[in-house]
RNA sequence: GACUCCGUAGCUCAGCUGGUAGAGCAGCUGACUCUUAAUCAGCGGGUCCAGAGUUCGAAUCUCUGCGGGGUCACCA
């Protein structure tokens, strides 16, 4: 597992070593008090000059200026930059110069975790600064940091590779100041949804990651083995089947933020791990729903962004109520100028042809018109729009529409171009869900591999009594990376999967 | 999974039609007590992703493998 030292590595272990025979502990244990941020200090130090004169302060060394006898350093601690200034007579005021001659020229490195005290000034070129009196080295660090440089917005010698970017985040979260920027959006986006929701009175509960049968979506799982047990468990695709046995438990409203795991193929915006909100509510409907979720992710884009505005590459998005909303065929009709409403599936398969779509027999009438919605529309669905009525075949557990024969209660939130969210009034008739699961058991035999399979326990459950429910899954991931302008999920995710890396 | 581009110093990158490597930053030595991509003088640093092949000779050409990006396919 070790590596051949670089020239710059072993510097660094011979000033660890050097720093050892003076006497210093490079990696002290005790506390370091600390009584001020980098970002507080920029923020307030002209207001209030006299809070700054006896601060304290801790954080990584990232550039340092040594003219002789006085240096300039900046320190970077979780909350930003500040420029620090070390002056020989100040730092030693006896004749030992050691701690400045020696031990901060010398011995200490760009990287390195040291903790000061000083006072706060503004240079003659007018930078608030640090006038250190006093450091103490936190941590010695052994490997060289890429050093960015940055004059008037423009980047130097960026840490770009997205390679090391994914593998080593830590070194990004380091030195790329946005990546930290996205990363606590993300979270500020769940805070946003779970305060709605707990506003709401909804219940956040846990399920079952591990589960004996998969269930509540189309994909291939991840398959496990538990040795006490001597069972297969897959990784849960989702969790909707265990909320919907929670309202059968009688809880009017329950969520999870969930990590769900699909063992398909990765892409930008697919990770074999990715997180869902899915949501469950008691007497209500999908066109309920649709309400809650716009309402819902308007305010995520207030509460992050403090308008309803957002710039997602080269397009704006606004997120104000009311979202547009196109039935499946209506978006067909408005994208294409062909109503297939009516058509039956030879007409469709025909028309699907001509518009360039590959048609073949297995794919029945839904799978035609989902085809054709996917090729002709989805892209184009920039702004929030919520698409409605989709095709039994697709949906085995959304509710048959009140009035459209062939077609179910659902809905999906579409946003530049992709989809963040699917719903439906939940299918509470337990004869029919049974029914619709042995058509996917069908689908399966006929070597569907992302057939659905049949639940008997939660068929056992919604025999108690489910009653009308609407749920949605919202992605977390897709909707991070529009609310933070990413254009990878990797940009997302702390440490999105990778294939093994030869160390 | 398919196609395509890429892999050279700690980081970012040059390296033409083959002659065993360069720059900037970082590092080291020295100078400099308000600099800020600090500056100035000097110096070091490479299994050119790995392996095989072609060749007198390969970072460069060919093949295979490994890793990554992008596009497409499947999907959220």
């Amino acid at each position: 597992m070790s590596h051949e030292l670089s020239e710059q590595e072993v510097i660094r272990r011979n000033s660890l070593n050097e720093i050892i025979k003076l006497g210093i502990n490079p990696y002290p244990p005790e506390l370091f008090e600390v009584n001020v941020s980098a970002a507080n200090i920029h923020k307030n130090f002209e207001r209030e000059k006299g809070d700054y004169q006896n601060i304290s302060i801790a954080g990584r060394i990232m550039t340092r200026r040594i003219m002789g006898n006085a240096s300039f350093a900046e320190l970077q601690d979780s909350t930003g930059k500040i420029q620090l200034y070390f002056k020989r007579d100040d730092i030693c005021p006896g004749e030992d110069k050691t701690m400045y001659n020696t031990v901060f020229k010398k011995y200490l490195d760009i990287g390195d975790i040291i903790g000061i005290k000083g006072f706060v000034f503004i240079t003659q070129t007018g930078e608030i600064t640090i006038h250190v009196t006093e450091y103490k080295l936190l941590c010695k660090t052994l490997r060289p940091l890429p050093v960015v440089k940055e004059k008037e917005g423009e980047v130097f010698d960026a840490f770009s590779n997205p390679e090391q970017r994914y593998r080593q985040r830590y070194l990004d979260l380091i030195v790329n100041h946005q990546v930290k920027d996205t990363f606590i959006k993300r979270t500020q986006l769940t805070n946003s949804m779970r305060s709605y929701l707990n506003q709401k009175g909804y219940l956040e509960v846990e399920t079952p990651i591990l589960q004996p049968l998969y269930g509540g979506a189309m994909a291939r799982p991840f398959k496990t083995h538990h040795n006490t047990l001597d069972m297969t468990l897959y990784l849960r695709i989702a969790n909707e089947l265990y909320l919907k046995r929670l309202i059968v438990g009688g809880f009017d409203g329950v969520y999870e933020f969930a990590k769900d795991f699909r063992n398909e193929g990765m892409s930008r915006f697919h990770n074999p791990e990715f997180t869902q909100m899915e949501l469950y509510v008691a007497y209500k409907d999908y066109n309920w729903m649709m309400d809650t979720v716009e309402e819902m992710v308007e305010r995520v884009a207030m509460d992050l962004h403090g308008t309803t505005k957002v710039q997602v590459g080269d397009n704006i998005i606004d997120f104000q109520r009311p979202w547009k909303r196109y039935s499946m065929y209506e978006a067909i009709l408005h994208f294409t100028g062909i109503d297939i409403s009516e058509m039956d599936e030879k007409t469709m398969a025909e028309a699907a042809t001509n518009l360039g779509i590959q048609v073949d027999a297995t794919m029945g009438r839904g799978k035609i018109i989902d085809e054709i919605f996917g090729e002709t529309c989805e892209a184009k669905l920039i702004q929030p729009t919520f698409i409605t009525d989709y095709p039994v075949e697709m949906s085995p557990l959304a509710k048959k529409h009140r009035t459209m024969p062939g077609l179910v209660e659902r809905f999906e939130g579409i946003c530049n171009g992709k989809e963040i969210c699917n719903a439906f009034s939940e299918l509470n008739d337990p004869i029919e869900q049974r029914r619709r699961f042995e058509e996917q058991l069908e689908l399966g035999i006929r070597g569907d591999e992302e057939a659905m399979m049949l639940d008997e326990d939660f068929l056992r459950a919604i025999e108690f009594g489910l009653p009308p429910t609407a749920g949605v899954g919202i992605g977390i991931d897709r909707l991070s990376m529009i609310m933070t302008n990413s254009a990878s999920i990797q940009d997302v995710l702390f440490f999105p999967q990778m294939r093994a890396e030869n160390l």
